[in-house]
DNA sequence: TTATTTCTTGACCGATCATTCCATAATGGA
DNA sequence: TCCATTATGGAATGATCGGTCAAGAAATAA
Protein backbone atom coordinates (compact mmCIF):
# COMPACT_ATOMS: atom_id res chain seq x y z
CA UNK A 1 0.00 0.00 0.00
CA UNK A 2 0.92 3.38 -0.17
CA UNK A 3 0.03 6.84 0.76
CA UNK A 4 -3.96 7.12 1.10
CA UNK A 5 -6.04 9.93 -0.32
CA UNK A 6 -6.77 12.67 2.22
CA UNK A 7 -10.54 13.22 1.02
CA UNK A 8 -13.50 11.43 0.48
CA UNK A 9 -14.42 11.28 -3.05
CA UNK A 10 -18.00 11.61 -2.85
CA UNK A 11 -18.06 14.81 -0.64
CA UNK A 12 -15.65 16.10 -2.86
CA UNK A 13 -18.24 15.13 -6.13
CA UNK A 14 -21.10 16.42 -3.84
CA UNK A 15 -19.13 20.08 -3.92
CA UNK A 16 -18.64 19.77 -7.76
CA UNK A 17 -22.08 19.15 -7.87
CA UNK A 18 -23.28 21.89 -6.64
CA UNK A 19 -21.10 24.16 -9.00
CA UNK A 20 -22.13 22.57 -11.95
CA UNK A 21 -25.68 22.93 -10.76
CA UNK A 22 -25.69 26.73 -9.72
CA UNK A 23 -23.20 27.86 -12.85
CA UNK A 24 -23.77 25.12 -15.55
CA UNK A 25 -21.32 23.63 -17.50
CA UNK A 26 -19.17 25.98 -19.27
CA UNK A 27 -19.43 28.30 -16.47
CA UNK A 28 -17.92 26.47 -13.89
CA UNK A 29 -14.50 26.59 -14.05
CA UNK A 30 -11.97 24.36 -13.39
CA UNK A 31 -10.32 26.73 -10.38
CA UNK A 32 -14.07 27.01 -9.28
CA UNK A 33 -14.65 23.82 -8.99
CA UNK A 34 -11.47 22.86 -7.11
CA UNK A 35 -11.96 25.57 -4.76
CA UNK A 36 -15.46 24.30 -3.60
CA UNK A 37 -13.75 20.74 -3.65
CA UNK A 38 -10.90 21.93 -1.41
CA UNK A 39 -8.51 20.02 -3.48
CA UNK A 40 -5.69 20.63 -5.93
CA UNK A 41 -6.33 20.75 -9.46
CA UNK A 42 -3.43 17.59 -9.67
CA UNK A 43 -5.37 15.52 -7.73
CA UNK A 44 -8.78 16.02 -9.62
CA UNK A 45 -7.32 15.06 -12.23
CA UNK A 46 -5.67 12.48 -10.98
CA UNK A 47 -9.04 10.94 -9.44
CA UNK A 48 -12.04 12.14 -11.87
CA UNK A 49 -9.72 12.19 -14.98
CA UNK A 50 -10.79 16.11 -16.32
CA UNK A 51 -13.78 18.40 -16.45
CA UNK A 52 -16.14 16.49 -18.73
CA UNK A 53 -15.46 13.20 -16.91
CA UNK A 54 -15.97 14.93 -13.65
CA UNK A 55 -19.19 16.18 -14.71
CA UNK A 56 -20.62 13.24 -16.19
CA UNK A 57 -19.62 11.69 -12.60
CA UNK A 58 -21.34 14.47 -10.89
CA UNK A 59 -24.68 13.79 -13.27
CA UNK A 60 -24.60 10.53 -12.36
CA UNK A 61 -24.02 11.40 -8.19
CA UNK A 62 -27.14 14.06 -8.68
CA UNK A 63 -29.33 10.78 -9.82
CA UNK A 64 -28.03 8.47 -7.08
CA UNK A 65 -28.76 11.52 -4.44
CA UNK A 66 -30.62 14.30 -5.11
CA UNK A 67 -33.23 12.47 -7.86
CA UNK A 68 -33.36 9.32 -6.18
CA UNK A 69 -34.40 11.31 -2.68
CA UNK A 70 -37.05 13.68 -4.42
CA UNK A 71 -38.62 10.54 -5.91
CA UNK A 72 -38.64 9.01 -2.76
CA UNK A 73 -42.11 11.14 -2.11
CA UNK A 74 -43.72 9.07 -5.08
CA UNK A 75 -43.56 6.03 -2.88
CA UNK A 76 -44.66 7.26 0.39
CA UNK A 77 -46.83 5.95 2.75
CA UNK A 78 -50.04 8.07 1.57
CA UNK A 79 -52.03 7.60 -1.84
CA UNK A 80 -50.25 7.40 -5.15
CA UNK A 81 -52.44 10.69 -6.05
CA UNK A 82 -51.58 12.65 -2.93
CA UNK A 83 -47.62 11.50 -3.32
CA UNK A 84 -47.77 13.25 -6.75
CA UNK A 85 -49.20 15.85 -5.63
CA UNK A 86 -46.59 16.15 -2.49
CA UNK A 87 -43.94 15.37 -5.19
CA UNK A 88 -44.82 18.77 -7.54
CA UNK A 89 -45.12 20.72 -3.99
CA UNK A 90 -41.22 19.92 -3.47
CA UNK A 91 -40.67 21.54 -6.79
CA UNK A 92 -42.76 24.56 -6.34
CA UNK A 93 -40.45 25.05 -2.31
CA UNK A 94 -37.35 24.11 -3.91
CA UNK A 95 -37.72 27.16 -6.77
CA UNK A 96 -38.92 29.35 -4.39
CA UNK A 97 -36.15 28.68 -1.58
CA UNK A 98 -33.56 26.73 -3.06
CA UNK A 99 -31.25 30.24 -4.01
CA UNK A 100 -28.19 29.51 -6.15
CA UNK A 101 -29.01 25.58 -6.47
CA UNK A 102 -32.79 26.72 -7.72
CA UNK A 103 -33.65 24.46 -10.64
CA UNK A 104 -33.00 20.73 -11.59
CA UNK A 105 -29.06 19.64 -12.53
CA UNK A 106 -31.21 17.35 -15.18
CA UNK A 107 -32.82 20.37 -16.59
CA UNK A 108 -30.29 22.46 -17.16
CA UNK A 109 -27.89 19.53 -18.16
CA UNK A 110 -30.71 18.86 -21.11
CA UNK A 111 -30.59 22.54 -22.41
CA UNK A 112 -27.00 23.21 -22.11
CA UNK A 113 -25.47 19.87 -23.22
CA UNK A 114 -28.41 17.82 -24.63
CA UNK A 115 -27.31 19.05 -28.15
CA UNK A 116 -23.79 18.76 -28.07
CA UNK A 117 -22.43 16.36 -25.52
CA UNK A 118 -23.54 12.44 -26.70
CA UNK A 119 -22.62 11.38 -23.62
CA UNK A 120 -24.75 14.02 -21.13
CA UNK A 121 -27.90 13.58 -23.44
CA UNK A 122 -27.50 9.77 -22.99
CA UNK A 123 -27.35 10.49 -19.50
CA UNK A 124 -30.08 12.85 -19.19
CA UNK A 125 -32.23 10.76 -20.93
CA UNK A 126 -31.59 7.73 -18.72
CA UNK A 127 -32.83 9.66 -15.33
CA UNK A 128 -35.45 11.28 -17.67
CA UNK A 129 -36.44 7.52 -17.82
CA UNK A 130 -35.69 6.92 -14.26
CA UNK A 131 -38.51 9.64 -12.83
CA UNK A 132 -40.78 8.66 -15.36
CA UNK A 133 -40.50 4.73 -14.46
CA UNK A 134 -41.46 6.04 -11.29
CA UNK A 135 -44.51 8.71 -11.88
CA UNK A 136 -45.47 5.27 -13.66
CA UNK A 137 -45.40 3.26 -10.62
CA UNK A 138 -47.36 5.96 -8.50
CA UNK A 139 -49.77 6.15 -11.25
CA UNK A 140 -50.54 2.28 -11.57
CA UNK A 141 -50.95 2.45 -7.63
CA UNK A 142 -53.42 5.33 -8.29
CA UNK A 143 -55.04 3.17 -10.87
CA UNK A 144 -55.37 -0.28 -8.52
CA UNK A 145 -56.83 2.50 -5.60
CA UNK A 146 -58.75 3.70 -7.86
CA UNK A 147 -58.20 6.86 -7.88
CA UNK A 148 -57.81 7.25 -11.66
CA UNK A 149 -59.95 5.74 -14.31
CA UNK A 150 -59.22 2.40 -15.68
CA UNK A 151 -58.81 3.14 -19.31
CA UNK A 152 -55.75 6.43 -18.18
CA UNK A 153 -53.18 6.28 -20.71
CA UNK A 154 -50.76 5.55 -18.37
CA UNK A 155 -47.59 5.73 -20.38
CA UNK A 156 -48.92 8.88 -21.75
CA UNK A 157 -49.26 10.11 -18.44
CA UNK A 158 -45.93 9.38 -16.63
CA UNK A 159 -44.21 11.41 -20.05
CA UNK A 160 -46.28 14.46 -19.09
CA UNK A 161 -45.68 14.50 -15.59
CA UNK A 162 -42.14 14.17 -16.70
CA UNK A 163 -42.37 17.04 -19.13
CA UNK A 164 -44.38 19.13 -16.65
CA UNK A 165 -41.83 18.78 -14.00
CA UNK A 166 -39.23 20.39 -16.53
CA UNK A 167 -41.15 23.40 -17.33
CA UNK A 168 -41.98 24.16 -13.61
CA UNK A 169 -38.53 24.16 -13.16
CA UNK A 170 -38.02 26.02 -15.84
CA UNK A 171 -40.40 29.04 -14.84
CA UNK A 172 -39.19 29.16 -11.23
CA UNK A 173 -35.74 30.16 -12.55
CA UNK A 174 -37.02 33.47 -13.59
CA UNK A 175 -40.25 33.28 -11.44
CA UNK A 176 -40.46 33.47 -7.68
CA UNK A 177 -44.03 34.05 -7.39
CA UNK A 178 -45.72 31.50 -5.20
CA UNK A 179 -49.19 32.17 -6.60
CA UNK A 180 -48.07 31.39 -10.51
CA UNK A 181 -46.13 28.18 -9.54
CA UNK A 182 -48.63 26.95 -7.60
CA UNK A 183 -50.91 27.61 -9.56
CA UNK A 184 -49.06 26.06 -12.52
CA UNK A 185 -49.26 23.18 -10.59
CA UNK A 186 -52.80 22.57 -9.86
CA UNK A 187 -53.38 22.82 -13.24
CA UNK A 188 -50.91 20.40 -14.17
CA UNK A 189 -52.24 17.66 -12.09
CA UNK A 190 -55.81 18.68 -12.92
CA UNK A 191 -55.22 16.09 -15.76
CA UNK A 192 -55.43 13.08 -13.48
CA UNK A 193 -58.54 14.60 -11.83
CA UNK B 1 -21.84 62.07 -43.23
CA UNK B 2 -18.96 59.51 -43.11
CA UNK B 3 -18.35 56.01 -44.30
CA UNK B 4 -21.79 54.09 -44.38
CA UNK B 5 -21.70 50.35 -42.81
CA UNK B 6 -21.25 47.10 -45.38
CA UNK B 7 -23.04 45.01 -43.39
CA UNK B 8 -26.94 45.09 -42.45
CA UNK B 9 -27.20 45.49 -38.63
CA UNK B 10 -30.80 43.28 -38.47
CA UNK B 11 -28.82 40.69 -40.93
CA UNK B 12 -25.93 39.74 -38.84
CA UNK B 13 -27.74 40.22 -35.62
CA UNK B 14 -29.81 37.91 -37.17
CA UNK B 15 -26.78 35.62 -37.51
CA UNK B 16 -25.46 36.30 -33.74
CA UNK B 17 -29.07 34.78 -32.56
CA UNK B 18 -28.38 31.71 -34.35
CA UNK B 19 -25.09 31.28 -32.84
CA UNK B 20 -26.61 32.44 -29.62
CA UNK B 21 -29.70 29.77 -30.02
CA UNK B 22 -27.47 26.97 -31.10
CA UNK B 23 -24.41 27.16 -28.52
CA UNK B 24 -25.65 28.79 -25.69
CA UNK B 25 -23.81 32.01 -24.05
CA UNK B 26 -20.65 30.76 -22.46
CA UNK B 27 -20.02 28.39 -25.27
CA UNK B 28 -20.71 30.75 -28.25
CA UNK B 29 -17.36 32.91 -28.35
CA UNK B 30 -16.43 36.27 -30.16
CA UNK B 31 -14.81 34.28 -32.54
CA UNK B 32 -17.86 32.16 -32.98
CA UNK B 33 -19.67 35.01 -33.21
CA UNK B 34 -18.10 37.36 -35.59
CA UNK B 35 -17.21 34.37 -38.02
CA UNK B 36 -21.36 33.64 -38.28
CA UNK B 37 -22.19 37.26 -38.44
CA UNK B 38 -19.65 37.62 -41.15
CA UNK B 39 -17.72 40.67 -39.69
CA UNK B 40 -14.83 41.67 -37.81
CA UNK B 41 -14.19 41.94 -34.04
CA UNK B 42 -13.69 45.73 -34.35
CA UNK B 43 -16.88 46.14 -35.98
CA UNK B 44 -19.05 43.85 -33.23
CA UNK B 45 -17.62 45.76 -30.67
CA UNK B 46 -18.49 49.15 -32.17
CA UNK B 47 -21.94 48.52 -33.50
CA UNK B 48 -22.95 45.94 -30.41
CA UNK B 49 -20.98 46.80 -27.68
CA UNK B 50 -20.07 43.79 -26.65
CA UNK B 51 -20.59 39.92 -25.84
CA UNK B 52 -22.96 40.92 -22.97
CA UNK B 53 -24.96 43.90 -24.67
CA UNK B 54 -24.99 42.02 -28.21
CA UNK B 55 -26.82 38.87 -26.17
CA UNK B 56 -29.49 41.04 -24.70
CA UNK B 57 -30.12 42.57 -28.34
CA UNK B 58 -30.31 39.26 -29.87
CA UNK B 59 -32.60 38.17 -27.32
CA UNK B 60 -34.70 41.11 -28.18
CA UNK B 61 -34.24 40.24 -31.74
CA UNK B 62 -35.44 36.65 -31.08
CA UNK B 63 -38.46 37.52 -29.24
CA UNK B 64 -39.40 40.48 -32.48
CA UNK B 65 -39.20 37.55 -34.94
CA UNK B 66 -38.95 34.17 -33.80
CA UNK B 67 -41.08 34.63 -30.75
CA UNK B 68 -43.84 36.63 -32.63
CA UNK B 69 -44.26 34.71 -35.57
CA UNK B 70 -44.80 31.47 -33.70
CA UNK B 71 -47.28 33.81 -31.43
CA UNK B 72 -49.10 34.56 -34.52
CA UNK B 73 -50.29 31.10 -34.64
CA UNK B 74 -52.88 31.93 -31.74
CA UNK B 75 -54.13 34.63 -33.56
CA UNK B 76 -55.10 32.29 -36.48
CA UNK B 77 -58.45 32.70 -37.60
CA UNK B 78 -59.51 29.10 -37.18
CA UNK B 79 -61.15 28.11 -33.18
CA UNK B 80 -59.16 29.02 -30.39
CA UNK B 81 -58.56 25.90 -29.13
CA UNK B 82 -57.60 24.95 -32.72
CA UNK B 83 -55.10 27.67 -32.55
CA UNK B 84 -53.57 26.61 -29.35
CA UNK B 85 -53.72 22.61 -30.64
CA UNK B 86 -51.79 24.25 -33.51
CA UNK B 87 -48.87 26.02 -31.53
CA UNK B 88 -47.96 23.00 -29.59
CA UNK B 89 -48.21 21.13 -32.26
CA UNK B 90 -45.80 23.77 -34.23
CA UNK B 91 -43.31 23.43 -30.85
CA UNK B 92 -43.38 19.41 -31.60
CA UNK B 93 -42.31 19.73 -35.11
CA UNK B 94 -39.75 21.98 -34.67
CA UNK B 95 -38.27 19.33 -31.58
CA UNK B 96 -38.56 17.04 -34.34
CA UNK B 97 -36.69 19.56 -37.18
CA UNK B 98 -35.03 21.72 -36.84
CA UNK B 99 -31.82 19.99 -35.56
CA UNK B 100 -28.83 22.74 -34.28
CA UNK B 101 -31.54 24.78 -33.92
CA UNK B 102 -33.60 22.77 -31.74
CA UNK B 103 -35.28 24.47 -28.40
CA UNK B 104 -35.70 27.83 -27.65
CA UNK B 105 -33.43 30.86 -27.07
CA UNK B 106 -35.71 31.79 -24.58
CA UNK B 107 -35.76 28.27 -22.30
CA UNK B 108 -32.00 28.28 -22.69
CA UNK B 109 -31.80 31.62 -21.54
CA UNK B 110 -33.70 31.38 -18.62
CA UNK B 111 -31.89 28.13 -17.21
CA UNK B 112 -28.37 29.63 -18.46
CA UNK B 113 -28.29 32.80 -17.48
CA UNK B 114 -31.63 33.09 -15.21
CA UNK B 115 -30.12 33.00 -11.90
CA UNK B 116 -26.64 34.81 -13.07
CA UNK B 117 -27.67 37.73 -15.10
CA UNK B 118 -30.40 40.07 -14.00
CA UNK B 119 -30.76 42.15 -17.23
CA UNK B 120 -31.27 38.18 -18.98
CA UNK B 121 -33.43 37.65 -16.48
CA UNK B 122 -35.83 40.50 -17.10
CA UNK B 123 -35.94 40.08 -20.81
CA UNK B 124 -36.95 35.96 -20.34
CA UNK B 125 -39.44 37.38 -17.81
CA UNK B 126 -40.63 39.97 -19.99
CA UNK B 127 -40.67 37.21 -23.21
CA UNK B 128 -42.42 34.61 -20.99
CA UNK B 129 -45.20 37.04 -20.41
CA UNK B 130 -45.77 38.37 -23.68
CA UNK B 131 -46.01 34.48 -24.42
CA UNK B 132 -48.69 34.13 -21.89
CA UNK B 133 -50.46 37.13 -22.51
CA UNK B 134 -51.06 35.95 -25.78
CA UNK B 135 -52.22 32.49 -24.73
CA UNK B 136 -54.58 34.08 -22.21
CA UNK B 137 -56.16 36.29 -25.28
CA UNK B 138 -56.48 32.93 -26.99
CA UNK B 139 -58.20 31.89 -24.04
CA UNK B 140 -60.73 34.67 -23.44
CA UNK B 141 -61.63 33.98 -27.32
CA UNK B 142 -62.20 30.24 -26.81
CA UNK B 143 -64.42 31.00 -23.40
CA UNK B 144 -66.58 33.66 -25.71
CA UNK B 145 -66.91 31.09 -28.52
CA UNK B 146 -68.09 28.51 -25.11
CA UNK B 147 -64.90 26.39 -26.32
CA UNK B 148 -64.10 26.33 -22.83
CA UNK B 149 -66.56 26.50 -19.70
CA UNK B 150 -67.42 29.97 -18.19
CA UNK B 151 -65.60 29.49 -14.59
CA UNK B 152 -62.03 28.33 -16.03
CA UNK B 153 -59.37 30.71 -14.21
CA UNK B 154 -57.91 31.80 -17.25
CA UNK B 155 -54.62 33.12 -15.70
CA UNK B 156 -53.45 30.06 -14.49
CA UNK B 157 -54.01 28.37 -17.65
CA UNK B 158 -52.74 30.53 -19.44
CA UNK B 159 -49.31 30.10 -16.64
CA UNK B 160 -49.68 26.54 -16.91
CA UNK B 161 -49.85 26.89 -21.01
CA UNK B 162 -46.90 28.91 -20.68
CA UNK B 163 -44.90 26.51 -18.12
CA UNK B 164 -46.00 23.16 -20.47
CA UNK B 165 -44.17 24.98 -23.38
CA UNK B 166 -40.75 25.23 -22.01
CA UNK B 167 -41.20 21.91 -20.25
CA UNK B 168 -42.02 20.44 -23.59
CA UNK B 169 -38.75 22.87 -25.11
CA UNK B 170 -36.45 20.62 -22.54
CA UNK B 171 -37.88 17.08 -23.49
CA UNK B 172 -37.70 18.00 -27.14
CA UNK B 173 -33.72 18.60 -26.83
CA UNK B 174 -33.23 14.50 -25.76
CA UNK B 175 -35.82 12.88 -27.05
CA UNK B 176 -36.66 12.44 -30.49
CA UNK B 177 -39.53 10.57 -30.35
CA UNK B 178 -42.52 11.86 -32.24
CA UNK B 179 -44.85 9.76 -30.28
CA UNK B 180 -43.77 10.89 -26.92
CA UNK B 181 -43.70 14.42 -27.72
CA UNK B 182 -47.37 13.79 -29.20
CA UNK B 183 -48.36 12.20 -26.40
CA UNK B 184 -46.94 14.86 -24.27
CA UNK B 185 -48.82 17.37 -26.36
CA UNK B 186 -52.19 15.96 -26.04
CA UNK B 187 -52.02 15.39 -22.28
CA UNK B 188 -51.38 19.12 -21.70
CA UNK B 189 -54.34 20.45 -23.71
CA UNK B 190 -56.89 18.02 -21.92
CA UNK B 191 -56.43 20.47 -19.59
CA UNK B 192 -58.74 22.71 -21.80
CA UNK B 193 -61.19 20.12 -22.85
C1' DT C 1 15.24 2.32 8.94
C1' DT C 2 14.81 1.91 4.17
C1' DA C 3 12.46 1.18 -0.10
C1' DT C 4 8.45 1.73 -2.66
C1' DT C 5 4.30 3.54 -3.90
C1' DT C 6 0.83 7.02 -4.22
C1' DC C 7 -0.90 11.52 -3.26
C1' DT C 8 -0.35 16.48 -2.97
C1' DT C 9 1.26 20.73 -4.36
C1' DG C 10 2.04 24.60 -7.18
C1' DA C 11 4.38 26.07 -11.02
C1' DC C 12 3.84 25.84 -15.79
C1' DC C 13 1.96 24.90 -20.63
C1' DG C 14 -0.11 26.49 -25.02
C1' DA C 15 -4.58 27.83 -26.40
C1' DT C 16 -8.27 30.61 -26.19
C1' DC C 17 -11.02 34.02 -23.88
C1' DA C 18 -13.23 38.97 -24.32
C1' DT C 19 -11.64 43.28 -25.27
C1' DT C 20 -8.85 47.31 -26.96
C1' DC C 21 -6.52 49.93 -30.18
C1' DC C 22 -4.63 51.94 -34.28
C1' DA C 23 -3.36 52.41 -38.91
C1' DT C 24 -5.81 52.27 -43.13
C1' DA C 25 -9.72 52.46 -46.28
C1' DA C 26 -13.81 54.48 -47.74
C1' DT C 27 -17.33 57.77 -47.95
C1' DG C 28 -20.01 62.33 -48.10
C1' DG C 29 -19.85 67.30 -47.56
C1' DA C 30 -17.57 71.59 -48.46
C1' DT D 1 -10.04 68.18 -54.39
C1' DC D 2 -9.49 67.99 -49.69
C1' DC D 3 -11.25 67.47 -45.12
C1' DA D 4 -13.89 65.34 -41.54
C1' DT D 5 -15.85 61.35 -40.10
C1' DT D 6 -16.70 56.64 -39.65
C1' DA D 7 -15.96 51.70 -40.71
C1' DT D 8 -12.69 48.13 -41.41
C1' DG D 9 -9.08 44.88 -40.64
C1' DG D 10 -6.00 42.71 -37.85
C1' DA D 11 -2.49 42.84 -34.49
C1' DA D 12 -1.89 42.90 -29.62
C1' DT D 13 -3.63 43.04 -24.77
C1' DG D 14 -3.73 40.61 -20.22
C1' DA D 15 -6.58 37.28 -18.15
C1' DT D 16 -8.20 32.93 -17.85
C1' DC D 17 -9.14 28.57 -19.91
C1' DG D 18 -8.38 23.23 -19.36
C1' DG D 19 -4.69 20.34 -18.71
C1' DT D 20 0.21 18.60 -17.51
C1' DC D 21 4.23 17.72 -14.88
C1' DA D 22 7.92 17.17 -11.65
C1' DA D 23 9.38 17.41 -7.07
C1' DG D 24 8.35 16.65 -2.42
C1' DA D 25 5.36 14.74 1.34
C1' DA D 26 3.22 10.86 3.48
C1' DA D 27 2.15 6.28 4.31
C1' DT D 28 2.86 1.23 4.25
C1' DA D 29 5.72 -3.06 3.64
C1' DA D 30 9.97 -5.11 4.45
Amino acid sequence: MARPKAFDEEVVLDKAVEVFWAKGYEAASIQDLVDAMGIQRGSMYATFGGKHQLFLTALDRYGDVVVKKLLEILESKSSALESIEQFFSQLVEHSLTAGPLRGCLVTNSAIERGLSDEDTKQKVLHLLIMIEKEFHQALLRAQNDGEIAKDSNLISLAEYLTSSMQGLLVMGKVCSERSVLEGIKQMTLSVLK
